[in-house]
DNA sequence: GTGCCTCTCACCCGTTCGGGGGAAAATCGC
DNA sequence: GCGATTTTCCCCCGAACGGGTGAGAGGCAC
């Protein structure tokens, strides 16, 4: 699986006269939404339909209001991001959905990209990219900054966790014991050591505390 | 050390027909820098005069305009926020910043005010929250609106690491073993188990592990 | 079927870790 | 100077951990 980096020059696209690019704006940080309502503002053919500050209210908002372009931060009270992205597709099929987020945590990026995600921006990006990716969007395609694609590809790159490992590293993270996992898993002990050795060389780390280190700073397991 | 709760009602300090409050804002996301500046020049009474996008600059400008106020952002690439803080303070002890962050990170909080921050904003708060508090510091108070109070006293409740101990907390994270630790600080693996001993009840945590999690949960070691 | 992966479990063995003590310097505030 | 804190070091010891190796059961693909 490799991610395509078609970045679009901004105004590729020219809709007719008199429609607007129709967004919808969804973060939990009030001075966030109004930045980015205030940037698809001034720009031309583009305008904002709503706003939202959790991925609920996001859901509703779109049945409703069926906008062009959805701004989507991940990281939100309640119904997160990519948790939201999930459901509008799923009744929405060619919903046009654009991550944005703060944190270029690959994991999330990956997880929101695989629900149906059309492109995905960073916040530290100029008002510059962030207006190019939503005409490109509009325009069909599915648009990726050069850095941004970069990024995915190192994460499609790195190993994938199987599903019980993922279950260990939790537990892990929590402080248990491998005892203490085992019983929680309802596995032996042994099995639990078998996990976390592939787990190690997976993640290039030589103890649990490598791998619980590794697994926050790449957003496998969230903590707070 | 307690952090005081006078929270001031908007529009407390009127100030001199005329003039504004001057507001410098740094913030390393293009977006919230939009935003932050819509907000503020949206408020009576209340202007922008310069933006910075790291810590390096925001000196620069403070030096250069002398606002009333700096929103200044913790988080940010080559300089930091809390340097950035320390910087200015020392040529201008009378500098009135507020710090705007976006995580609770309650060890970036705490270092902040100590370095001299007047205040201390999240950036889930609403507008109305960011511009009394920007009014109340004008009026010459430290305003901290009540939750944010709460979260310092939590934090000033919690036990305080010593210097070696941080230290030592630091290269546990960096995926060190105690021989390791021990030679990156050039004394014996005795020692470091000792500071270890008393860096678990710290925390109350029972192994490395634990102690890794819960420094990067509290923000008292960054990774990334 | 044959292969591949995942999940499960087992055993051995050396190392590391963490808890329990104790204690001597150095630093700092009063 | 005196007490508190910090930093340094030491000992003992059992439990926990991590590496090596092997292997059976189940699922999925070709």
């Amino acid at each position: 699986m490799t991610f395509e980096t078609e970045f679009t020059a901004p105004n590729m696209q020219q809709h007719p006269p008199g429609t607007s690019i129709r967004v919808l704006v969804v973060d939990d940080h009030p001075p966030m939404r109004v930045g980015l309502v205030a940037l698809i503002r001034s720009q031309p053919g583009m305008d904002v339909v709503a706003e939202a500050s959790d991925g609920e209210r996001a859901i509703e908002l779109y049945d409703e209001l069926r906008p062009d372009i959805v701004l989507m931060d991940l990281r939100m009270p309640g119904i997160g991001g990519v948790e939201a992205i999930q459901v509008i597709r799923k009744k929405h099929p060619d919903a046009r959905i654009i991550v944005l987020s703060t944190y270029d945590l690959d994991e999330d990026i990956h997880r929101a990209m695989q629900s149906g995600a059309r492109s995905y921006l960073l916040k530290d990006m100029s008002i510059e990219e962030i207006a190019s990716t939503i005409r490109g969007v509009f325009a069909g395609g599915a648009v990726l900054p050069p850095s941004v694609a970069d990024r995915l590809n190192e994460r499609a790159e790195r190993e994938q966790l199987t599903e019980r490992e993922r279950d260990v590293l939790e537990s892990l993270i929590k402080g248990r014991s491998n005892k203490e996992i085992a019983s929680s898993l309802c596995i032996s002990e042994d099995t639990v050591k078998s996990h976390l050795k592939t787990l190690f060389s997976k993640l290039h780390v030589r103890d649990r505390t490598g791998a619980a280190v590794e697994a926050i700073r790449h957003g496998i397991v969230h903590i707070k």
